[in-house]
RNA sequence: GGGCGGUUAGCUCAGCUGGUAGAGCACCUGCUUUACACGCAGGGGGUCGGCGGUUCAAAUCCGUCACCGCCCA
């Protein structure tokens, strides 16, 4: 059933939101899915969230627009053609970038709209009609105008910096793309002899062939052990260069020997500490992870691994090796490929942040951007707050190549190729994230003051993950203040990771991966759905079969509840007032849910929300209002109008169950994804609430005598209702649904405490022995409770303090708790 | 090292501005009640991580300790 309601949304053309609509907007942009991926829990989380807000502000008049499409992922997508050519035995290097770039499109038209096509599988009503790629050929100009005016604004400049270079890519790649991780490295201590012959200075390092590229050794310059030698030379082994002491406060005098070699082309510490002191930098590992021409000859073209084997043998043979110990350290991974980061100095382009991270700083601060949970927006000042420059340019082939061309010295940077012979465009590419940055507008035709631009922008809400903040949101408020002077969303949802049901990372590579599509398959989109918002919370949460199973069951109730109002002769498309006490309640209920509902979905509190759902259903409409219809003491015209809202409030969770519910309610017309809200079919009513609720109290009173006394629940019973003051409680509907007949019954009934008063009944035939047992059970419980309250008004602090009603509350409870004791103990003396 | 979060029923988790602890699952008992056994009804089970403090009253606020996570360096 599920593809005919996707078919149904698509065909009914809402999902395309219309700028020229008169309708207060209200639009989302997805986080645009890796082009490679395949619909992970994440996504399938996520992609239920907006799918909520989406539904819930089409269904309440707003213009709709949830912008989708798909990021063109640089490194990923390249590695998977990349992969693919090699199981045709043909390499990268065999092909033009042209011919690659080819094969690679290629490979998008083919694949590119798997992950897009698996969100309509969970229902999402996304606007297919817009779809995006970070690859179209307006989005690219998008991307390259903004490349070229921030370098206009002098943001973007041509720089040579340290950066991480991913020796498994061949590419440098951003902080972000560095994960540390903690390994065990072998500390070498190592001497390094002073020019004037007076002595020696032994540094540590675990990258002992660093040395050949050392300019300084460092200490701190309030070091008792090394303050005269500041100023001083070494002369360094191996390659016989003379570098300075140097005195920096930076220098740790408790780390190792307290003497710090300084290699500023391969050490970010170190690169600072040259900055500090005007050091010179040698390079002498390049970017193909080999000794360069820098180092002394015996080591050219060595790989790092052998070149660190080498310097060690040979300083061990010249006697410079003092010692070797074990240390732990944190050490960066390349969170693309898994190898090992090589701090390299490269000639790269770079954004410089600060100016235009201090206006994104200053939307969260003022409130135009607000963070769900709160919390959130803290982590995203931070790190604004200490933000540094961004490595643009990445030594790829897929994605925006920059739009840099080069003469000789000359540099030019534009849209279009500069007149003129001679001009070489630079081959790399763009970081990914800095066309994702442009998500919230270049997708709605920016440059171009399109009428969706205009319209559309700015979005509501970003809902995403944790990990997302400093990739997407900082990025992207920092881009849609820049450029559109406004913050591209007002909200920014954070929800929870999806872990594995044992707390570890879903991943593939530890094969705690769940796909959501087979559990689709299995259990059917509304059950994920549901279980999903369930599990979902300001914490990272755990993945649970059971909260998808209570999903599946709500969706068969439903199911089963429009069957017995279909039964019942309840249609949609009437509404007639409300005048059972069954309907009046009902309509009461609905009123207070849809209320809740509105309040929760506001403040994202997307489980309550469920939850809420999943009781209204089960508890108030099945469990007692089709009860009532059952027993004819509801109206089935007025059951047809509250099912019809009912559906209407859980469209939004369980989509294709309400459709297809709906859809077999004779008088309904449409969709309901067309449909008006849920509205209120009646007033709140504090009588009819009274009136249910000492309905259930009685029925599941007399339930519970039924079940002590082993009393089958077809055996009907004679019971007197004694109630203090007027009894809210409705005579009619208690005799139907606890199966009683309302009379006299003689003196010696047994009496069913309820809070409104007593219910006798008829004593049944028991056990003395078992009967006592059970009342003095009764007895000890409510003599506790009477103790609780009298020890309560006993304290003159809280009958002074306490809020009058509170006080009131516990003398009531100490009346009553008092009859009951007397009743129990007249019983108990009957029983002799 | 800095920051953030967690510790509540057997399990997974809710409990917003303080007023005698809740859900789902699991468990026990009884039901082929004509919407539903993917169900109905009834029931057992927690001194809310430890210690101190504020308050008439603390799972809830404050301090502190322990353990477990995550992020940043």
């Amino acid at each position: 059933m599920e593809p005919r309601w996707v078919d149904a949304w698509r065909d009914s053309g809402v999902t395309r939101g219309d700028p020229s609509s008169p309708h207060a907007p209200y639009v989302i942009a997805v986080p645009p899915p890796n082009v490679t991926g395949a619909l992970h829990m994440g996504h399938a989380l996520n992609g239920t969230i907006q799918d909520v807000l989406i539904r819930r502000h089409r269904m309440a008049g707003f213009e709709t627009e949830w912008i989708c499409g798909t990021d063109h992922a640089g490194i990923a997508t390249q590695a998977v053609v990349e992969k693919e050519l090699a199981t045709q035995g043909v390499r990268r290097a065999d092909l033009t970038r042209e011919q690659f770039l080819e094969r690679v499109w290629e490979w998008k038209s083919e694949y590119g709209g798997r992950i897009i096509e698996q969100f309509t599988r969970l229902g999402c009503t996304m606007d297919y009609t817009r779809e995006r790629f970070t690859m179209d050929d307006g989005y690219a100009k998008a991307v390259l105008r903004v490349f070229v005016d921030l370098y206009e604004k002098g943001y973007v400049y041509r720089d040579t910096y340290l950066v991480n270079w991913d020796p498994g890519l061949g590419s440098a790649i951003s902080d972000l793309e560095v994960e540390n991780r903690e390994v065990t490295d072998i500390l070498v201590h190592i001497a390094y002899p002073l020019s004037d012959g007076s002595g020696e200075v032994v540094v540590a390092t675990v990258r002992a062939e660093t040395m050949l590229g050392d300019t300084a050794v460092a200490v701190h310059p309030d070091d008792e052990r090394y303050r005269d030698m500041v100023g001083k030379t070494i002369t360094l082994p191996l390659s016989g260069r003379e570098v300075p002491i140097i005195g920096d406060t930076h220098v740790d005098p408790a780390f190792g020997t307290g003497a710090l070699k300084v290699t500023p082309a391969h050490d970010p510490n170190d690169f600072e500490i040259m900055r500090g002191h005007g050091l010179e930098a040698i390079q002498v590992i390049g970017e193909d992870g080999r000794i360069t021409a820098n180092a002394p000859e015996a080591y050219r073209g060595l790989t790092v691994a052998e070149a660190q084997a080498a310097v060690v043998a040979d300083l061990n043979a010249a006697g410079l090796i003092r010692g070797t110990e074990e240390y732990l350290h944190t050490v960066p991974f390349s969170h693309r490929s898994g190898a090992r980061v090589e701090p390299l100095l490269s000639l790269q382009w770079f954004c410089d942040m600060e100016n235009l991270a201090a206006p994104a700083i200053d939307a969260v601060a003022d409130g135009r951007v607000r963070f769900t949970p709160p919390t959130f927006g803290r982590v995203y000042q931070d790190w604004l707050a200490e933000i540094r420059p961004w490595c643009l340019s990445r030594q790829l082939w897929w994605g925006h190549q920059l739009p840099v061309y080069y003469r000789g010295d000359e540099v030019f940077v534009g849209m279009e190729a500069p007149e003129g012979e001679g001009w070489q465009r630079d081959p790399d590419v763009l970081d990914t994230w800095f066309s994702s940055a442009l998500w919230p507008f270049a997708t709605l035709g920016w440059p171009d003051r399109t009428p969706e631009l205009e319209r559309f922008y700015p979005t509501s809400v970003l809902s995403t993950a944790r990990e997302i903040i400093f990739l997407w949101v900082a990025r992207m408020v920092m881009m849609g203040l820049e450029y559109m002077g406004q913050v591209p969303f007002t909200d920014v949802y954070i929800h929870s990771v999806v872990q594995a049901p044992d707390g570890r990372r879903m991943s593939k590579s530890l094969g705690t991966g769940i796909d959501p599509l087979e559990v689709v398959d299995r259990e059917g989109a509304d059950a994920l759905r549901f279980g999903l918002l369930m599990i979902t919370s300001t914490q990272d949460v755990r993945f649970s079969e059971d909260r998808i199973k209570q999903g599946r069951q709500l969706v068969t109730k439903l199911w089963n509840a429009t069957r017995l109002v279909v039964d019942r002769g309840g249609r949609a498309g009437v509404a007639p007032e409300p005048t059972t006490l069954g309907d009046r309640w009902i309509a009461s209920v609905i009123a207070g849910a849809i209320e809740q509902s509105n309040h929760l979905v506001e403040g994202f509190e997307f489980s309550q929300f469920a939850d809420g759902l999943y009781h209204l259903i089960f508890d108030d409409l099945c469990d007692w209002y089709l009860e009532l219809l059952k027993a004819d003491l509801a109206d089935p015209a007025f059951a047809g109008s509250a099912l019809t809202q009912v559906l209407a409030l859980a469209h939004p969770v369980i989509p294709f169950t309400t459709e297809e519910c709906w859809s077999r309610l004779p008088g309904s017309a449409g969709l309901m994804l067309t449909h008006e809200p849920a509205h209120a079919i009646g007033p709140r009513d504090a009588d009819a609430e009274a009136a249910i609720s000492a309905l259930r109290e009685a029925v599941q009173a007399m339930r519970a005598f039924r079940a002590e006394h082993g009393i089958s629940p077809r055996e009907t019973l004679t019971v007197t209702i004694a109630v203090d003051g007027q009894s809210a409680l409705p005579a009619d509907a208690f005799a139907a649904i606890a199966g009683v007949e309302v009379g006299e019954v003689g003196n010696d009934a047994l009496v069913v405490p309820v809070s409104f008063g007593r219910l006798m009944v008829p004593a049944p035939e028991v056990d003395p022995a078992v009967e006592r047992a059970r009342l003095e059970g009764a007895l000890a419980g409510a003599r506790g409770e009477l103790g609780r309250a009298e020890k309560q008004l006993a304290n003159e602090r809280f009958t002074s303090r306490a809020p009058d009603h509170l006080v009131e509350a516990e003398r009531e409870k100490a009346r009553r708790f008092t009859a009951e004791v007397e009743e129990i103990l007249a019983r108990l003396g009957a029983l002799g």
